[in-house]
RNA sequence: GGAGAGAUGGCCGAGUGGACGAAGGCGCACGCCUGGAGAGCGUGUGGGCGGCUUAGCUCCGUCCCGUGGGUUCGAAUCCCACUCUCUCCGCCA
């Protein structure tokens, strides 16, 4: 959620912010908001005026009733001013929820580096690691990999569930439990993160609190008999720990890694990645969290995201790093990083992590403050969140990129000592 | 799932329908005291919204005693619903 006094003095930047993105655009709410925030404060300077008088009233009437004497008449007129205050304090109620509805709708604005664009086209390379692998074959899919090998079953995972939940078998199951602690090592002992197992299902005001509700609700699994919903990413879960908290600046920065399971209803993605496990309605992914003070966001941003860098320099992948244009920009983020691994197979770049800052939209919305060390008022931290990384996705790169002639794939050698030492997958 | 207890300021803890947001204590901050520290003494110690002024960090108003409603001229205090915590029983990884 954005600053309602930012609305107030810069609806310009606002509306801007708004076009910019593209899809979701619609200025005039912009106007509705300012509109309905100046009748909230009209109602709210009368009312406020009727609740002195009525407190000066109840001073007397305490008074008057001490000394034994009638009260009654100025009793008779409060009767009348609470009766009024009633009503516009309900009126005032109506007005802020609209207002709020309407201001959970506004997305975040692009900080300025990023570059405005319509979609992906816009989106600029920043720098890419490492090359493509050369082959002296036609490399493959690592869906055919996978099932040559016996080791990714598509067929029984949608018999136990449905389309687009895998079974995963020997190798792959091992190295997917692999790449979990791999990476939650890296991030832990060398990045200075600290582990933590959140719930996999969290409650609505979780989800509102980084901004994938109210809009996207669409994507969730809802277990509507418990008023919970399964996550779509650790974000939620780890996010939210510190919801509604006062932080003192001395604990900044926070910086939390999660393992979990992910879950999304890929709702209005039919027919993308329908073959292997790019695109699964279950996915396991390592998600970094960081809490910061507002001043370094941005530089908290690259680290981030050179974070997560090291994984796949680790692994030995391929891939390039990506600045979202403004309307490839998630709905809450303020600039985001994609890294997209290079799919040998497919001979395409795939999104393996992002990594967004929020700057203040989502402590806004989740109410996460520091005290400053210097004394004042709390103020806003700075959220950022990045995969490190997405493992189903990665377990496909190194199915892809590692392959041999013959079916094989060579497991790299930074993970063998997580695989009990093997060596080659066959 | 059944039965019961409770939710007050950073913490502990009192609280009557009407007394700067609330006794007391702890903690914390500043000051005094001290050669220094401690003790002691003194002062202070939350947040949201809004107004004025256009920035007072020591202005004014309003709201906040789990959350949301209700009763009342007036509610932390009475009523209702919900949420959470704790104890016991049952079931269970």
């Amino acid at each position: 959620m954005l600053d309602i006094k930012l609305i107030r003095d810069e609806p310009d930047i606002v509306k801007q912010a708004i076009l910019d993105r593209g899809k979701d655009a619609d200025v005039t709410d912009v106007d509705g908001i300012l509109e309905l925030d100046s009748r909230r404060r009209a109602i709210l300077v009368e009312v406020e005026e009727l609740k002195r008088q009525r407190n000066v009233a109840g001073e007397e009437i305490a008074a008057l009733k001490k000394k034994g004497e009638d009260a009654g008449q100025i009793v008779e007129r409060m009767r009348e001013i609470s009766e009024r205050i009633k009503e516009m304090d309900a009126e005032v109620r109506e007005v802020e929820a609209r207002r709020t509805e309407l201001m959970m709708d506004i997305p975040n604005i692009p900080q300025e580096s990023v570059p405005v664009g319509p979609d992906e086209s816009a989106n600029e390379e920043v720098r890419t690691w490492g090359k493509p692998p050369r082959f002296t074959f036609e490399p493959r899919p690592h869906w055919e990999i996978g099932e040559a090998l016996d080791i990714l079953d598509f067929k029984r995972g949608a018999k136990i569930a449905s389309a687009r939940f895998t079974l995963l078998k020997g190798a792959a199951a091992l190295m997917e439990r692999a790449l979990i602690n791999f990476m939650l090592d890296i991030h832990t002992k060398e990045h200075g993160y600290t582990e933590v197992f959140p719930p996999i299902l969290a409650n609505q005001e979780s989800f509102e609190g980084v901004g994938q509700l109210p809009k996207f609700g669409d994507d969730m699994y809802w277990c509507r008999d418990d008023n919970l919903i399964l996550i779509t990413t650790a974000e939620v879960p780890v996010t939210n720990i510190h919801r509604g908290e006062v932080l003192a600046e001395e604990e900044l920065p926070r910086k939390y890694v999660a393992y979990t399971p992910c879950f999304r209803r890929e709702a209005g993605t039919y027919g993308k990645d329908v073959r292997g496990i790019i695109r699964q309605h279950q996915f396991n992914k390592v998600e970094m969290v960081k809490f910061v003070h507002p001043d370094v966001s941005l530089d908290e941003l690259e680290s981030l995201t050179a974070n997560a860098e090291e994984v796949l320099k680790r692994l030995g992948i391929h891939y390039r790093v990506v600045c979202l244009s403004t309307g490839d920009l998630g709905f809450a983020s303020s600039k985001c990083y994609d890294l997209e691994v290079w799919m040998a197979g497919a001979g395409e770049f795939k999104e393996i992590s992002s990594c967004s800052c929020f700057t203040d939209f989502q402590a806004r919305r989740a109410n996460i403050r520091f005290k400053p060390a210097s004394g004042g008022k709390p103020r806003f931290v700075h959220t950022l969140n990045g995969s490190g990384l997405a493992i189903g996705r990665t377990v496909a790169a190194i199915l892809e990129s590692n392959q041999l002639d013959d079916g094989r794939v060579v497991v790299p050698t930074a993970l063998q000592p997580y695989m009990g030492g093997m060596t080659l997958i066959e």
